[in-house]
DNA sequence: AAGTGGTCTAGACCACTAT
DNA sequence: TAGTGGTCTAGACCACTTT
């Protein structure tokens, strides 16, 4: 049976041979040997034709079927999926790249106050109306130009200060890096498209009606009690994401 | 050596081995047993506790850190990861949803004719100026709401008429589903939050100045030459991308 | 019946880290 | 040196689809 194995796995070579196979189908994709809806050939001829084992194929099938590259049909073979839009995905690194370079990212602490929530804040916090939170604003800055506005109230415990959820959040570096240790377990995120109002406008130094990325935030902690509501707001013309679909190169 | 295999595996289960093991863990994560920072048993531990292989353990390992769970350092261990924002990835298939549900979906074609590309179009599609193009204008409604406004650039080919490359355009169902054929490879997706100008609001049915997200495309086909560079728009007010970070539970 | 993907085993060897 | 994650083997059995 002629196989095509147009290119073989270096064994020497310190990148896995899952890495390379992988690499070569999505190449032979890329070059249009294997079109959108062609069967890729079986698992079984993979392994002869690459003399790798059934387990080392299998992962590599796992990961085009992981990556959209492709669909796995049992009994029936796996196949070259055409382009989707519905697959794209974007990242919020795009975010968290505001923290990364430190030198040139400054976070300004503009308030930091007890209030009585109100009937929105209480309700989403799970929290009784009129209970105190701690309302914070800060601004994020890079390179002098400020580009992200944050507003949170955070659920106020005099039991337990919020000294550790403050800290990390004052600096807001950790939560985006997962880096520090955290009392938060999960979150629910928001996006939305919006207009910015005359005091955002003020703060981020842009002009009210402004188009706005609207980042939502609810944080919650091991008991699963809501710990934090926030918003990032930041001016459409400072903050973009870009992403791919297919098989880029 | 006490293992804490606080539940065990049903072989007679349907549910794969390494879907319970990972549900397991996550939930003992969930569960507090193991926090941020933690390091989790050792995978030949894992392996005696819950009587299954390396390889599966193994996966189970991986797939916990591809889903930003936990973070595996050779030679150390692998530890549970705190909550990272900077991990949350959005699916553009909130946008798909329009086109799920054919029932109430109509994609209306407003516009087709032949231009000569500006400098901008002829830039990015990397043609000449002034050399033709297709202009498309099309309005998706759901519920006899429209919710988006598509322009595009098609490269045309005299020689190779686009008929088929419009043809699925034109539903723009196969494009997000990635269920037809395809002669596009890849992609260049960008998100930017935005305003309605006039034409677009008029079209939209909505108010000029309003907040939109604008999702603009590359497509590029098997020769890597661009074939299409368009826009879709949305008022903000209706879509919204949602997703969440951590271990929801 | 033959071929396909999906799961799993029971090891092996290697690279890296900590002691 | 001992323990850890990372890769890989050479099969096995199963569920499913096609012929």
């Amino acid at each position: 049976m002629g196989i095509p194995a147009t290119a073989k796995i270096d064994r020497k070579s310190y990148e896995p041979a899952y890495a390379q196979l992988a690499k070569i189908l999505k190449r032979q994709i890329s070059d249009g040997i294997y079109r959108p809806g062609d069967r890729l050939p079986s698992e079984a001829k993979l392994c002869e034709a690459y003399d790798v084992s059934p387990m080392t194929v299998r992962r590599v099938v796992n990961m085009l079927v992981e990556q959209g590259v492709a669909v796995a049909e049992q009994g029936r073979g796996t196949f070259v999926k055409p382009l989707g839009l519905g697959t794209a995905v974007f990242h919020l690194d795009a975010l968290q790249q505001f923290f990364d370079d430190a030198e040139n990212t400054r976070v300004k602490l503009l308030e930091t106050r007890i209030v009585s929530a109100d009937e929105r804040t209480a309700r989403k916090l799970s929290i009784s109306q009129n209970q105190r939170v701690v309302f914070i604003r800060r601004l994020i800055s890079q390179n002098g130009i400020p580009s992200l506005y944050h507003r949170e109230y955070l659920i106020y415990d005099p039991e337990r200060p919020i000294i550790e959820a403050e800290m990390e959040v004052t600096s807001l570096r950790g939560l985006f890096s997962g880096a520090s240790e955290s009392t938060l377990k999960w979150g629910n995120l928001l996006i939305e498209a919006t207009i910015l109002r005359d005091e955002e406008a003020r703060v981020l130094n842009s002009q009210s009606g402004a188009a706005a990325f609207r980042l939502e935030h609810i944080f919650y902690d091991f008991d699963n009690q809501p710990l934090s509501l926030g918003w990032f707001i930041s001016p459409g013309d400072r903050l973009h994401f870009k992403t791919s679909v297919g098989i880029q190169e």
